[in-house]
DNA sequence: CCGACCATGTAATATGTTACATGATTGT
DNA sequence: ACAATCATGTAACATATTACATGGTCGG
């Protein structure tokens, strides 16, 4: 159900497309929540039909056709009596840790490349985190903007903090990723001065038994 | 297709039963992949008519069947070259951040109680995982000792370091969890100093427009 | 005029959850 | 006997990905 909650929350920073749903979803939010625009035309759909949200048409030119929703009253309240409901953790799924636990099977080699890549991948998400937490600090971020709009200083201040924390989280655990793959590197450098030569893969002696 | 190769791998372990496999995945492997039955029993017969997997039918007691299927020299094959690729990182869904950056229209008491909530499940998560990683470490782990059965020490070794690894990643996420949600909670409070009283839901504002 | 982007949809397939359904074994 | 656990399946539904499909607008 989160995806409707997604969009509701969305929505209650400014009536949108189902377009620009699809690239806030690709951006900034979408280190939290990402759907693709197949996903979300369909799921706009319901939540009109559950008046949760409210369409119009308007025309972009002369005969573009593009469909704005807005929250309605009813999906405010849905949406607060959402982000009220203790957290639900769902039950995990993690490729990467699979792999690499089962790397055995694989050698050193593999898993070095393995690591590699995760350094790769979580420096680059942290710096772009970064990058957008620093625009909200800042009170740059467009969308923030656009949300705290004519309310009072501490609801602006509650907002800012809210975004803060949850992009610092981001912030962390890549940092987290960074700091383990490189451990985990040295680790392995160490094994390998250990059993220099030694650590063939398991697989390969497997095959040519 | 990462069921696929969790149980794959979970095979080129031990021969086991759809059951065992349930079993696993909701235990020690369950942090890292997670199934129902109702997932793996079909995905077994899709294993089976790929050629990867071979069931043979045992009985316990009479007359209860039971399927054991092991991992083929394909399975294996497969195994290594999906854990030899490279990382693909998917999309990420995070309800929870959802909740929180959201939670602007909920009020800090609500903030708070997610965060609690936050901490407890983290605490939880990482005794256990703590638990099962120095049962590793120790050698005492039943199917982690199953697996380097009759492999060289350089090999029994490196299976070991990998689950290290992995496992000391899952509690070191677990304590950032617990670290961040407790920050988090210090800045709520500071928040709340600072804007006394004036720090009311923005959704029960405008409902009460 | 053409390429990048705006804009909305559907279809087929894959993956995952919850509920329904059945029956045997083991230990107390 | 009875409860807990072993053991295997299907059905209905929810969620998510990839591919197919169409057409308009805007700036250079």
């Amino acid at each position: 159900m989160s995806l409707r909650y997604a969009i509701l929350g969305t929505l209650s920073t400014s009536a949108s497309s189902g377009y620009d749903l699809a690239r806030q979803f690709g951006l900034g939010l979408g280190w939290f929540w990402s759907a693709s625009h197949s996903q979300i035309y369909p799921e706009l759909r319901r939540l009109e039909d559950a008046g949760l949200i409210e369409g119009s048409v308007t025309t972009v030119g002369e005969k573009l056709e593009k469909r704005v929703y807005a929250i309605t009253p009813t999906g405010l309240d849905e949406l607060v009596a959402w982000v009220s409901q203790p957290p639900q953790y769902r039950p995990n799924r993690d490729p990467e840790r699979i792999q690499l636990i089962f790397s055995d099977l694989a050698g050193a080699e593999s898993v070095r490349r393995h690591l590699e890549a995760h350094v790769e991948y979580y420096v680059r998400r942290r710096d772009q985190v970064r990058q957008t937490r620093d625009l909200i600090s800042a009170g740059k971020h467009a969308r923030v903007q656009l949300r705290v709009a004519g309310r009072s200083p501490a609801e602006h201040a509650f907002t800012l903090l809210l975004r803060e924390i949850a992009y610092d989280g981001d912030v962390e655990r890549a940092e987290l990723e960074i700091a383990w793959a490189q451990r985990a590197l040295r680790a392995l450098d160490e094994y390998e001065r250990r059993y220099r030569s030694q650590g063939e893969p398991v697989a390969n002696a497997a095959e040519t038994v």
